[in-house]
DNA sequence: GTTTGCGATGTTAGCGCTAACATAATGTTA
DNA sequence: TAACATTATGTTAGCGCTAACATCGCAAAC
């Protein structure tokens, strides 16, 4: 007689056995216990714990054609916005049934619809994907889902299911309205990666300029380079030997604008007298650096646990509360934009 | 008569359908085509094609009882260090049929044993954890799991099985001479969470110090908090307060570095001349910075790469050439340690 | 006391794939 | 040309679990 080995390590089956119910009954006890009295459940307990039996998770996804798989989808994994929702992700379902299953589009839009594909083609439980900026088959796979799916780090009014993030066009707005009332008059903008979500910062930025008087198309400055302290050190220097009358600069985050003070530093302007600068995200540096940076503060944390609240709700059966959750932002000024008037 | 729906998609029975051959050869002709004739080959990838097959991994993996998982576990994921390792990783399995499935132990060794467990649970093709202080069950666990097994981010004569990185010891006894050769007298650590690895480059450290007469223990301040920008700004201040004649100080990672530099400016001392200041790794910003960070360099892409390189040649039957790869360091000297002397 | 209803448990047949063996088709050797 | 490899393909029986249906026991209803 032919025979396959199989794994060696106790099934359901084992369990069965010894606690003398059939496998369906450990089956259920052990994915609905209340579906089993309270006798057997003792018994099926205990015959787990003696044979160590753990649940063999692929066994478990084929038979119900569904897996306990939650798909994450960021642009970038050094990033260090994307790491802390990652995080809150991890911390969330890292200690119950859940297998965060994570992948890195590169900020490539092709490259997102790969993952998307591959990730359903698992059948998961639920999948987060960053940003609104999906392409329209992406968006299509994703709503077509039989899973709840949770945008998040955007906000918007049509989401693929669910969403939770903040509005990087009223960040943006926020930031350019900040450094018209601080009294800088030649406002830049400098901008590196530009995603579409630096887009929407632009234009709230822009909004913001024309609302003050003080928008000028010359003083935008972008490139498609990945964001750094490097760049953002090179390209303020360039800045400001093409337009020296710039006296204050939005970056679109906070490696630009910790870059640019560097930059200033290296020029010999001052921060914030010569040249205000304020960045985006408000990660934890800013508050340290001298002089101290000025930036929207972002709870990126937050949103990646908000996500995961969303989630386990609509997996349990209820309806949230919301769709559209928006966690906002808030200004933190600081030295780099606190002249003496 | 009974029926299971089954997902709806197409199974590799479809494709064989359509093929005119049995399904154990489209199976082969996916997983090894050198085993299927180049006719049939091309009629099952036509098939394939045409009905936007995709293999169902988790039947795949019950049937062979192996998975295409590789366990990927890290102690955090917001520090840069291993998020480029990771990137390295992903990338290189990112468009295979591996996926990968990644944990963070949060420097706790009792949470790494408990992901491990989680993976092993799945049969993984491969592990990859950072690190070689891994608790006596984990470093078990993994020396009996049938599958490749990579530490990184560390050397050591003794590796569960692989394992491709760099001496922390050597590097810190580096970061030391370098001080030590400079012309520093009082030379401090500034070390935070102070993982194993922190106190290896400790050692190494102060056996430099030791070789150039100039150890003081008093100038040795650790703290268990985790390491930040913020957090260096402030010890350095208290570290400076306790010790005035404190002339150098290497701090155990780049952040902790940027951080001390902002506290030395806040404080009005000159870098590098009144005080010296080195960090570890190396990150992007170090050379931007004003004054530029002295750093020890390590390419923690090119160790994800490499583990990701040592975990192919097994999987595909080859004997890696070593099982211990150090891929080295390199002292980055720039201004924040080159005072005139 | 029979009927009905309902919750708890069991039986059976897959989920989609591949290991193990079987067989057919071809080449190789003495 | 018989005997034997070697290679290409097929058949069958699971891998470990759960959906769908079946059954059983017991209490409420008539």
């Amino acid at each position: 007689m032919r025979k396959r080995k199989g794994a060696g390590r106790p099934t359901i089956a084992d369990v069965a056995n010894k606690a003398g119910v059939s496998t369906i009954t450990v089956s259920r006890a052990l994915r609905d216990p209340s579906m089993v009295s309270d006798h057997l459940r003792r018994k099926i307990n205990n015959a787990v714990r003696k044979l160590n039996y753990v649940p063999h998770s692929h066994a478990s996804a084929l038979a119900s054609t569904r897996s306990n798989i939650i798909g994450v989808i960021v642009p970038s994994l050094t990033n260090n916005v994307f790491a802390e929702s990652l995080r809150a992700i991890y911390d969330a379902f890292g200690q119950g049934a859940f297998q965060v299953q994570l992948g890195n589009s590169r900020y490539v839009p092709a490259e997102e619809e790969r993952l998307v594909r591959t990730f359903l083609g698992q059948r998961p439980s639920a999948m987060i994907v960053a940003g609104t900026d999906q392409t329209d088959v992406t968006r299509q796979l994703l709503e077509n889902a039989e899973c709840p799916v949770v945008q998040i780090m955007d906000v918007g009014d049509d989401p693929i299911d669910m969403i939770v993030g903040f509005s990087h066009f009223e960040g943006g707005k926020a930031a350019g309205l900040h450094l018209v009332q601080q009294g800088y008059k030649r406002i830049g903008f400098l901008g590196a990666r530009m995603d579409p979500r630096s887009h929407r910062r632009l234009e709230g930025f822009k909004e913001a300029l024309q609302f003050g008087g003080r928008y000028d198309p010359d003083l935008i400055m972008t490139t498609t380079l990945s964001s750094s302290v490097s760049l953002g050190a090179e390209l303020i220097g360039q800045f400001c030997a093409r337009r020296p009358d710039l006296d204050a600069v939005f970056c679109n985050n906070d490696d630009m604008a910790l870059g640019a003070l560097f930059g200033c530093q290296k020029a010999g302007l001052s921060v914030p007298d010569d040249i205000g600068i304020i960045g985006f995200n408000d990660l934890e540096m800013m508050a340290a650096a001298h002089p101290s940076l000025t930036s929207i503060r972002t709870d990126r944390y937050a949103i990646g646990r908000h996500a995961v609240e969303m989630i386990q709700s609509v997996l349990s059966g209820e309806t949230p509360d919301k769709k559209i959750v928006d966690l906002g932002f808030e200004l933190q000024v600081r030295q780099s934009t606190s002249r003496a008037k």
